[in-house]
DNA sequence: CGGTATGTTGACAGTGATCAAGAAAGGTGG
DNA sequence: CCACCTTTCTTGATCACTGTCAACATACCG
């Protein structure tokens, strides 16, 4: 617990108890996501030579802004992320949410195209991007994963982008299911961010994301069983409504 | 041009004259971008060997379809790619649209997940995929061609994912400026696409596109010089849609 | 020249945004 | 532990944007 670095310290002292027994009960430990040969120990002691923190955040912090030179990629060890574009008018558009294990900020652009923000508490790791990005070059195995986790975090942005032509009903649905398989996969689906959040992610407003929920609930779809849990009671009549 | 095969032969003589004459002025030979250094030989050969095609098809003709096994990746040598997703109602979604030079299809996942198809005429390259995925894991410079392909292609769907809070104006604005800027970037940019094309893309109805367009028109920003050719009389107006 | 595919325009309807008010949850201080 | 306050969520009423249906215009091709 000593190595973890504390920004913008909590003022629940509940809270942030629990919140140092999941920082430290998994995840400080280098991610074995990096070690794909356990032959590879060079790759592996050149990537631990430049991870940095990991770093506590408070809900709501911003990590990264768009337009900040991109010296650093990150990696989520736990809490939720939120890689995000403001407009001009207030607007915001939420491009994709990052769970435990995601590396996010990976770019070969000189600059963030997009903020990255927490959206619970969370511990993020640091990678300082020019050394990743020679190791890479050198060592096969950081490259092929660098590769592989781009390629998911197209895949999922692709499935987000079908949302474009969608109802509200079926953006809901999809984020359900996504989260739902994204965490345990379990009947019983905590929200961890906001109504506000999902709306931006889902392009909705939060009014119409509660109306969704509420309506699916009437359906017997779904079943609230707080306002950031949701119970899938019929996964099958969900998946329908994606089509 | 002996070494075209040629698929869904063409009714129309004096289109097919016409795009012989394209496809035989430039592309068919190997492509630059995977050789990044000259020094790999090796990597070139390698890569060369695994070459099939150009193989040409017939506008609106599909590549692949979405679940087929994902035995090859492509690359455009000539003409317009569109690559989406159909919906049990008949709706059908855009992912994205590719031209000369992109590549498309490439995935870590057994299936493609989206049907490639032909929104021109369109000349298509072949790669056996075990083939590169194979020889990426040897020749860095194949993987980081590869890596950087596929972060191009993971910036441009996070640009258009953005759309999805956006205003039929916006997201007109927005897909005019990106063709222009994709083409030779002058001021008069040629729609290659039909309008159905442009609309399951944006997530938009045909109707909607058009009077858009209409409107756009009206305000001075544009201005139609024919269906299929629009120029962009003010592009800062333009820009400024954006937001 | 005629037929088909594609694009344009209008009238109307429906989905979702906005505005507004109230309810519930969570954090703060006594 | 409880009362208060702030934030978040829910629900209702209304409006605007965009989809749908229909008719017409234009371009393309044989």
């Amino acid at each position: 617990m000593g190595e973890v670095e504390v920004v913008n310290a909590s003022k629940s002292a509940r809270r942030q108890r629990l919140f140092y027994q999941v920082a430290s009960g998994s995840g400080l430990s280098f991610p074995s996501a990096f070690i794909v040969d356990e032959g590879q120990k060079l790759a592996k002691r050149a990537v631990l030579s430049m991870r940095r923190g990991p770093i506590r955040y408070r809900r709501n912090s911003t990590i990264v802004c768009e337009g900040d030179p991109a010296d650093y990629i990150f990696m989520v060890v736990d809490g939720i992320v939120r890689r995000c574009k403001a407009f001009q008018n207030g607007a915001r558009a939420i491009v994709a949410f990052h769970t435990p294990g995601e590396l996010f900020g990976w770019t070969d652009e000189v600059n963030h195209a997009l903020s990255a923000e927490t959206a619970t508490d969370a511990l993020i790791l640091f990678f300082k991007r020019s050394a990743l990005f020679s190791v890479a070059a050198r060592e096969q195995k950081v490259a092929s994963f660098l590769l592989s986790s781009t390629m998911a975090e197209l895949r999922r942005i692709q499935d987000h982008s079908l949302l474009i032509n969608r109802s509200a009903k079926c953006r809901v649905a999809s984020f359900l299911l996504d989260l739902s398989t994204r965490t345990d996969g379990t009947t019983a689906v905590d929200l961890p961010m906001s109504h506000q959040d999902i709306a931006d992610h889902l392009g909705l407003s939060i009014e119409t994301v509660s109306r969704t929920i509420t309506e699916l609930e009437r359906a017997c779809v779904i079943e609230r069983a707080s306002a950031r849990t949701i119970v899938l009671t019929n996964r099958a009549a969900l998946v329908r409504l994606l089509n």
